[in-house]
DNA sequence: CGTAGACCCTGCGCGC
DNA sequence: TGCGCGCAGGGTCTAC
């Protein structure tokens, strides 16, 4: 469900309405995510904590508590962080909460159990193994048309599986991949191999472009998605071709194509992206 | 080494 | 109405 702009947006709710807030207690009432969950440590961490302040990395969600520890949250495929009132009623899939001082409980939905829950100490995060490989952040200005060509440099295989590989730059999934070739006028299978210098730059604009509207429209809610007050987003309007088969390319009118890359739906223009 | 594909898991929408 | 199938926003492991 997820990519960057989704868990930004998530973060970015969260926020006023955590930071300066305390854990008072943790349930853990299924620990079977992609990890099992750790009910100890996350106890140990960050029961009677204040929260500090509320990052992102990657498709990572980072809270970091008084006592250098970080609660790192990812939301797989189906996760939902959200902010209830403490008294609300147990949900389906609420694999844990956190109670709060204020009253409020701070809960993980995730029927697919993709997702992951755990506390490291806050300095050794960047060392972390979920966190050590990662390529830069889309959004940060290291990352430009140079830092993509030397990525390329030496590889082969299609630009939308590089673009998705967090290795070369992260939180771009399999909606916003197709949505920044698009814009960018790149064929989805061309190799990166053959890939010019100008065009390397275009998409680096794109990326940025569809990540940065995405997270102003409150991200894209295509089932499932809300942010941690339970509101979705509105950018599922503004896609002009995922999730679109057949229906015609906003630039020039041809109808969208469906291809499969990974084991991953791509969408695209054949009249528009080369 | 890099890349392609399978796989983890549940829920939903569709066609029959 | 009920059932089986395909598909879903991510990440990792294996086989080549």
């Amino acid at each position: 469900m997820p990519e960057l702009p989704e868990v930004e947006v998530v973060r970015r709710s969260l926020e006023p309405r955590l930071v300066g807030d305390t854990f008072r207690s943790l349930t853990v009432r299924d620990p079977r995510l992609r990890e099992p969950v750790d009910r100890a440590n996350l106890e140990r961490r960050l029961v009677e904590r204040e929260v500090l302040r509320l990052r992102r990395r990657a498709k990572y969600l980072l809270v970091d508590v008084a006592g250098d520890s970080t609660l790192v949250i990812h939301l797989g495929m189906s996760g939902r962080l959200t902010l209830v009132a403490g008294e609300a009623p147990v949900e389906p899939h609420e694999h844990l909460a956190l109670g709060l001082a204020s009253g409020g409980r701070l809960r993980l939905r995730d029927p697919r159990r993709f997702g992951l829950a755990f506390a490291v100490a806050t300095g050794a995060l960047a060392g972390d193994r979920h966190f050590a490989h990662l390529g830069p952040e889309p959004l940060d200005a290291a990352f430009d048309g140079g830092a993509l060509a030397r990525a390329a440099r030496g590889r082969r295989g299609p630009v939308k599986s590089f673009l998705m590989d967090g290795r070369v730059v992260v939180g771009v999934g399999n909606i916003y991949a197709s949505e920044a070739l698009h814009r960018a006028g790149i064929h989805p299978r061309r190799s990166v191999a053959r890939i010019a210098a100008r065009r390397w730059d275009l998409l680096v604009e794109a990326c940025r472009e569809v990540l940065s509207e995405a997270i102003e429209r409150g991200g894209t809610t295509l089932n499932d998605f809300t942010n941690a007050d339970g509101e979705g987003g509105w950018f599922q309007v503004s896609l002009r071709v995922y999730d679109r088969e057949g229906r015609p390319c906003p630039r020039c009118g041809r109808a969208i194509l469906r291809i499969v890359q990974s084991n991953r739906s791509t969408y695209y223009c054949g009249g528009c992206q080369r």
